[in-house]
RNA sequence: CAGUUGUCGUUC
DNA sequence: GAACGACAACTG
């Protein structure tokens, strides 16, 4: 019981310092889907009351998904305040993923309906940010607050995704979520990509420029199941036209 | 549930 | 080199 105390005041450490100091409404900001090949980056904020139990709660990706849901209600049900932002694929194309990622934070920022007295951020501080705040390292695995936004904005991103996965089944974002697995590069490189796509994001990109070296790389990945009889190596060189390389 | 390894993406 | 975002496959 002891362990689990010390691990409990661990985790808001960082709030009830803060709570010391005058600070009551603490906010924490984190968001998902950076690193995917498909679907929106997603960020939420989320200010915790005082005294929120937290025993359990850890970043979303250390979380089984039955946790994360758990949370996720928990967090909604109780929180002082907290919203949920997204950017999508087409923008992140023409802004960039930083640019994207640093307005949308903001933008979570100042969607809630309770104005932060703090905010503590995951990685790196916001420039020209007008509240008071702390960029820390690994900010969902420290803070409450920060794991708390992360479990909100990764849950609304996986039901995002689901629903895309209705919408496009060809690619299975219900299983990888938009990340590049092999079997989702197999699946562009048979369907090409949906509407979804980043195409601004590596692998896209060379499908878009030079299919071939696209379809070299990794249409090869056909998933299991899927193999297309008596399609050799060499028959889908040559069917996609890429015999003649150095 | 607890870990480990691998792979990929973006940015600095 | 670092940070952040993930999935997949393996052990116990």
């Amino acid at each position: 019981m002891a362990s689990l105390a010390a691990a409990a005041r661990k985790l808001d450490h960082y709030e009830r310092r803060l709570h010391a100091e005058g600070f009551d409404r603490i906010a924490g900001v984190d968001e998902a889907g950076r690193g995917a090949l498909a679907g929106p980056l997603v960020a939420a904020a989320v200010i915790l009351p005082e005294g929120f139990g937290v025993e359990g709660l850890r970043d979303s990706k250390l979380l089984t998904p039955l946790q994360r849901d758990r949370w996720f209600d928990r967090i909604r049900a109780t929180a002082v305040a907290y919203s949920v932002c997204r950017v999508f694929p087409r923008r992140i194309d023409a802004r960039g993923l930083h640019v994207s990622n640093l307005a949308l934070l903001r933008r979570a920022l100042y969607a809630l309906d309770v104005v932060p007295d703090f905010v503590l951020m995951d990685g790196f501080s916001l420039p020209g940010m007008r509240f008071p705040h702390l960029a820390m390292r690994k900010g969902d695995v420290v803070t409450a607050s920060v794991a708390a936004a992360s479990v909100i904005a990764k849950v609304t991103r996986d039901r995002i995704m689901d629903r895309y996965h209705r919408r496009f089944p060809e690619y299975g974002f219900d299983h990888n979520r938009g990340y590049g697995t092999d079997a989702h590069r197999a699946a562009i490189a048979r369907c090409g990509p949906s509407p979804v796509h980043r195409m601004s994001f590596k692998g896209l990109k060379l499908y878009a420029q030079d299919f071939d070296t696209y379809a070299a790389l990794y249409g090869e990945a056909i998933p299991a199941g899927e193999t297309v009889a008596g399609i050799t190596d060499d028959e889908t060189r040559t069917s996609t036209g890429k015999g003649d390389g150095s």
